[in-house]
DNA sequence: CGCGTCACG
DNA sequence: ACGTACGTGACGCGT
């Protein structure tokens, strides 16, 4: 059967938009999180209902018939917010491009409209289903329409038929409308009988059956107050009656058949979606769609399309000529868990000698080809491969990144979420290289060779076409000489990895267990309950009611129990010391014992994953394990680096971090000559700020001084602001401000650099590191203060954060090299941000460690040295 | 799957 | 009047 489903267009882009709270912003400023919702909200009901027939009809501005009869209809009601209103013509567009018929006209509202389709849809036998988030629409249900009003969030909806009504209401679709006319509504402004409200207006309804009935028989009435107000609301709701009835008889434009769905303009929801950067959607529209190419036309054929080459399943030969012949587009499947030795699905080659399919029984040969090759490697993702050859034993230190896809997307986007190939090539071409690739197992992914061929060509026309916005975007140091250097040198980290001790994890495990018992039984005992701690939801009641201890914070579920909160009641009751306890075993045992046993691999080490493309500023990440969290700040939590370890007696550990690398990354980029004057005395910086800033000589610095000093330099590279210092410091907003205005006046080229970034990023919408790196800052030119503010210090933070994030990543790559040539036997097996750790064999470690500090200081020339300061040890622990 | 919390630079 | 310092990832809870 047919089924025609009609959306309130106003009605369901307002819910959306508020129920999203995180502003949706693209790179290019387009606000979207109302488009977003409202398409997140009609996939769901298209998948709900399978409709056959749609319609979203919209209010206009201009009035209706109930303005002119009632000047103050819907008078207060405020106006869609503009960031909302410039979403509306997008949201059209990509309506009609999923062939879904739209429908507004003057005078009359979007109720009206679907009022009117809803009664034309059951004249001609359809099933009509009506959303909404208006109550309103409820007058509409009966036996063939249904409505179904929005009730929370972008994903819970409840349905109204004549069953449902009777049910809630106690009575049907029409009597809505008398129920209505009594007891008004105030989001429309409409009177109804004063003194009459949801309760009576339900009550006068089921006993009467209807307002023409009621008036006729007043007299039947209980209370002489209540007969009393109706006679002198009569008028009123009688109006208000008017104004509440939905107009069944607009005279539309169209018939039901015209709101037949009519096949989607793929293309052109591809380039909106794009556009919008709706990435989940593009999937989802490439997994429906066939293997190949989309609807191209012919000239678009000539631009886009690709030649897609012979392709055949190789012989040894073929794979040794191809390492050999130099230039190659290259793409493999293995299985990459880090747990195990990677297993080998298969490999795709496109090279000089011809493109061929690499099936897992030549596994061998292509590991033997690769060893030792000096080829120049292009792809998607090419770290995957140098991970699999290292661990299979693969000399890559010879091998060139030519051109990663990957890494090109992310130097073009640093901000937005990295997308595979399928959905990059969709984008681009119009393309899809596998449709649902995600669902079906990877070692069968491949067997279609056409599809390998496929891949390949288009992996060589997707680097083409990157390489020119490269160019053009000045992004060429960042991609050449940082990026695609660093990618095999990761691989080569996460090969290596680092040993752990697993038996000594086990016994800290064991005793952290303990105390965590030992505190769960104290906790509870004096609650005077047993309860789940972790529970913050719980935890709050027990603390804040129970207890009835001071609130401070809240969340948006209830009270804060945040470690900032719980600090501040330390002293009132002897339950907050134990919770804050409590929290720090868990955190303890949780995160860093039972999370890491079981991310030891076979060769007893961990061997985590770095991600280049994940971070905004250029940093690196890494995960499963995160090894760059690993405590150090309490010496409780420090321990737990004593299970990271040399993996032999014969081996240690040589680590080197950088001094203040962002302070001097700023004093370069700002070429404050203070700040340059402070680094070149070699003194503490911190002691030396106190100084400048607080004005009193260097050896008159207290440690309280000093350590507000450190608050400011942190908080100027954050772009801070009083607030946040104050915080910081617990000090009042205005000392917090005054410090910073006496920063300000004796830094004054930080400042000028400071206002540099804003100012830039104001008119070209980005910033830059000292290398080029590029990030995009929509927030910058937002209309609400906040967001705008965000952006501002996200100006002045980026360039700082993400040179310093360059410079380290020039410094591996010089490490990796150096170390190769000089110590191959030692190996980079860990970056974090500021800090290199590289396992050496004992008797190197000296040598290792000069050569170290040497490429760690030699990375980049600033103003201000680098000084890298370097150490030994047999585990993480001690190297400090 | 989003949130609160907390670990790091 | 409002809500606020930059960048990450992992865990447990509760919808």
């Amino acid at each position: 059967m047919d089924r025609l489903v009609i959306i309130d267009g106003n009605s369901l882009v307002n819910r959306a938009f508020f129920a999203i709270q995180r502003p949706m912003i693209t790179k290019e400023g387009i606000y979207t999180q109302g488009i977003f919702g409202f398409l997140s909200m009609l996939s769901k009901i298209r998948a709900d209902h399978s409709p056959t027939h749609m319609l979203v009809a919209y209010d206009r501005k201009a009035p209706t018939f109930r303005h002119l009869e009632y000047t103050d209809y819907k008078a207060g009601r405020k106006k869609m917010p503009d960031e909302l209103a410039m979403q509306m013509p997008i949201l059209k567009e990509v309506l009609a491009a999923m062939g879904i018929y739209q429908y507004e006209k003057d005078g009359f509202e979007a109720d009206d409209i679907i009022g009117t389709t809803a009664r034309m849809a059951e004249d001609a036998g359809l099933k009509a289903i009506v959303i909404t988030g208006d109550r309103d629409a409820l007058q509409l249900a009966t036996d063939s329409t249904s409505v179904i009003i929005t009730k929370k969030g972008i994903s819970e909806f409840k349905l109204y038929d004549d069953a449902a009504m009777k049910e809630e209401y106690g009575f049907d679709h029409e009597q809505f409308i008398d129920y209505k006319a009594l007891r008004g509504d105030t989001s429309d402004n409409i009177p109804g009988i004063p003194g009459v409200g949801e309760k009576t207006a339900i009550k006068l309804v089921q006993q009467f059956g209807s307002l023409d009935r009621l008036m006729a028989n007043l007299d039947k009435v209980d209370s002489e107050k209540l007969r009393q107000k109706i006679e002198e609301g009569a008028q009123s709701a009688l109006m208000s009656r008017r104004l509440a009835t939905i107009v069944k008889n607009v005279p539309v434009d169209y018939t039901v058949e015209d709101l037949r769905i009519r096949p989607q303009d793929t293309k052109a929801l591809i380039e909106l979606y794009t556009k919008l950067e709706f990435n989940k959607f593009l999937a989802a529209l490439r997994k429906e769609l066939p293997t190949g190419e989309v609807e191209n036309t012919a000239e678009e054929k000539s631009s886009l399309s690709v030649e897609i080459p012979q392709i055949r399943q190789a012989s040894a030969d073929d794979i040794h000529s191809a390492f050999a012949s130099g230039r190659l587009i290259i793409d493999i499947i293995s299985d990459d868990n880090h747990i195990s030795v990677p297993k080998f699905g298969n490999a795709e080659i496109l090279a000089e000698n011809g493109c061929f399919y690499v099936g897992p029984e030549l596994e061998d040969e292509f590991v033997k080809a690769a060893d030792g090759s000096n080829a120049a490697l292009t792809g998607f993702g090419l770290g995957r491969l140098y991970y699999y050859l290292a661990c299979k034993g693969a000399d890559i230190s010879g091998l060139k990144t030519e051109f990663d896809c990957s890494l090109a997307q992310y130097v073009l986007s640093p901000s937005t979420k990295a997308p595979s190939l399928e959905e990059l090539v969709f984008r681009e071409f119009n393309v899809n290289l596998s449709p649902g690739a995600e669902q079906i197992s990877m070692f069968a992914a491949d067997e279609d060779l056409i599809a390998s061929a496929r891949k390949l060509a288009y992996i060589g026309a997707l680097a083409k076409l990157q390489k020119e916005r490269i160019e053009k975007e000045a992004l060429n140091t960042v991609l050449y000489d940082i990026e695609l250097p660093l990618c095999k040198v990761l691989a080569s980290m996460e090969k290596e990895g680092f040993a752990a001790d697993m038996n000594w994890l086990k016994t800290f495990g064991a005793k952290l267990k303990e105390g965590i018992a030992l505190l769960e039984e104290q906790i509870c005992g004096l609650a005077g309950e047993k309860f789940n701690i972790n529970s913050t939801q719980q935890l709050g009641t027990i603390l804040f009611e129970k207890l009835r201890l001071p609130a401070g914070k809240k969340t948006s579920r209830g009270y804060s129990t945040s470690a900032e909160v719980l600090e501040k009641l330390a002293g009132v009751h002897p339950i907050i010391e134990k919770i804050l306890e409590y929290r720090t075993l868990t955190k303890l045992n949780g995160t860093y014992v039972d999370g890491m046993l079981p991310l030891i691999a076979e060769d007893g080490k961990i061997h985590a994953h770095f991600q280049q493309t994940v971070t905004a500023t250029g940093r690196i990440s890494c995960t499963e394990p995160n090894l760059q969290n690993i405590p150090v700040r309490t010496e409780l939590g420090r321990q737990l680096r004593k299970a990271f370890v040399a993996e032999s007696p014969e081996h240690v550990l040589v680590g080197a971090d950088y001094s203040q690398i962002e302070l001097r990354v700023m004093a370069h980029m700002s070429g404050d000559e203070e700040l340059i004057d402070a680094f070149a005395g070699g003194h503490d910086i911190h002691k030396e700020t106190a100084s400048k800033v607080f004005g009193v000589p260097l050896e008159e610095v207290t440690p309280q001084l000093r350590s507000n000093a450190k608050a400011v330099n942190f908080g100027v590279i954050y772009g801070m602001s009083g607030f946040g210092l104050a915080e910081e410091l617990t000090i009042t907003r205005k000392q917090a401000e005054k410090y910073i205005k006496d920063y300000f006046e004796r830094f004054k080229g930080v400042k000028a650099f400071m206002d540099r970034q804003v100012a830039e990023c104001k008119a070209t919408g980005s910033v830059r590191t000292l290398y080029g790196r590029k990030r995009d800052i929509p927030e910058i030119n937002a209309s609400q203060y906040m967001v705008r503010q965000l952006g501002e210090r996200l100006a002045m933070n980026s360039p700082i954060q993400g040179t310093a994030a360059d410079i380290i990543k020039i410094a591996m790559v010089k490490v990796y090299d150096a170390l190769a040539e000089k110590f191959p036997a030692s190996r980079l097996i860990l970056q974090i941000h500021d800090e290199l750790i590289i396992q050496a064999p004992k008797e190197d470690a000296e040598g290792v460690a000069k050569l170290l500090k040497d490429c760690m200081e030699s990375a980049a020339e600033l103003k201000v040295k680098l000084i890298a300061e370097e150490n030994i040890a047999d585990n993480w622990y001690d190297l400090k």
